[in-house]
DNA sequence: TCCTTTCACATACCAGAGTCGGTGACTAGA
DNA sequence: TCTAGTCACCGACTCTGGTATGTGAAAGGA
């Protein structure tokens, strides 16, 4: 994929960033994110604060890219569903899959990005971000499942803002519960009331 | 209200409590709470950093303060609606008036909030905790609204949690845009799709 | 090969939230 | 009124995320 266009150096600091990054996530994993400090993560890599500093904005930049992956996902899912089902069941698939990766990927993980993502001094957020491919994909869906069935005094658009915004209030919900409830589960009912919504009159 | 059972220094403990929280709440004002430091507001009341720790469990926790009255004011707001409308029409007018009010409250107050609700160490979260009114209310508004009308396959209940997690989604949306948005125009076509999603199949 | 620029990494430091062991005025019980 | 205990308030200190400034070695152009 990446070509090996990587001087000696460039190819060290890509290391010395992973080998932050692994024993960061470890660390997180064993003590918890909060009681880790980035003097730990360094002492643990044997290197400086400045050389975390130069790979990493911040402390938590370093789980927002674990989260990151999310997108990768979103992308692999939608060529898995598109030749499968038809309109809003495609979306359905999309919701629950999503909502397992979630789940997968650990309330630790998540609470920190939707934490600092809300934060103060954040410049340039991620989750929010329009270019992020939720965007495009859940819209694409709801598009194409427009035909009788959708409603149409609601752009395709608006209705994947008001998707995604659910979504996004039973992740953030399922934080705060620090992951005490089943996320799938509890997006089921959500989701059913969204599909009725989506029909015509 | 509350009975005059306070010794003098139970009310001048009050009194500073208040004058705190109004300094507190002045500076947030003008400059910004990231920018106001505990130390600049204990300056402004002339006293020590260990009485305001003595008033409030951290910085946040004075805006939370100013944010729990919504409480009061949902209270209010159901025996407004209760002799008006029916069904469905209360919840909505209550989701609207929610929204007019949390965008009343301004986006730097829910803003921290919604941030420090789901940070780390906290004990007792405020927003979920059940025993908040809001539960009950909602909840209620929809139960009174069954009859033909309602979809029976889901209880009140969870169609309450349902809703309040949309709610949630929507107003940490428009915390991380900064309030950059109407909030109550784009809690419209949400409410629209959970109506709908709301009736019989 | 020399010389400039770049940049991974180091170190000392800062700011600001929260803590902790006092202290003395007030309360309450006898 | 005496006394024991409480607690509002003090302020120095800690802890930690993040920054400013350096430095030496690698890169790369001539």
């Amino acid at each position: 994929m990446t070509e090996v266009k990587l001087t000696a150096r460039k190819e060290q600091a890509l290391e010395t960033r992973h080998r932050i990054f692994e024993a960061a996530v470890t660390l997180f994993d064993r003590q918890g994110y909060d009681s880790v400090t980035v003097d730990d993560i360094c002492r643990e890599v044997g290197m400086s604060k400045g050389a975390f500093y130069t790979h990493f904005k911040s402390k938590d930049q370093v789980l927002l890219e674990e989260f990151v992956k999310i997108d990768e996902h979103y992308t692999e899912l939608l060529t898995e569903i598109e030749p499968l089902e038809q309109g809003v069941e495609r979306l359905e698939r999309f919701w629950v899959s999503s909502l397992e990766y979630i789940e997968r990927m650990g309330v630790k993980v998540v609470k920190v990005v939707f934490h600092s993502e809300i934060g103060p001094s954040r410049k340039e957020p991620y989750i929010s971000s329009r270019t992020r491919p939720v965007f495009r994909i859940v819209e694409g869906l709801i598009a194409d499942g427009r035909g009788e069935y959708i409603r149409d005094d609601m752009s395709s658009a608006e209705l994947a803002d008001s998707v995604i915004a659910c979504w996004r209030g039973l992740v953030y919900e399922w934080c705060l519960a620090n992951g005490a409830f089943d996320l799938v589960a509890r997006g089921r009912p959500i989701f059913a009331l969204l599909k009725s919504g989506f029909q015509k009159a």
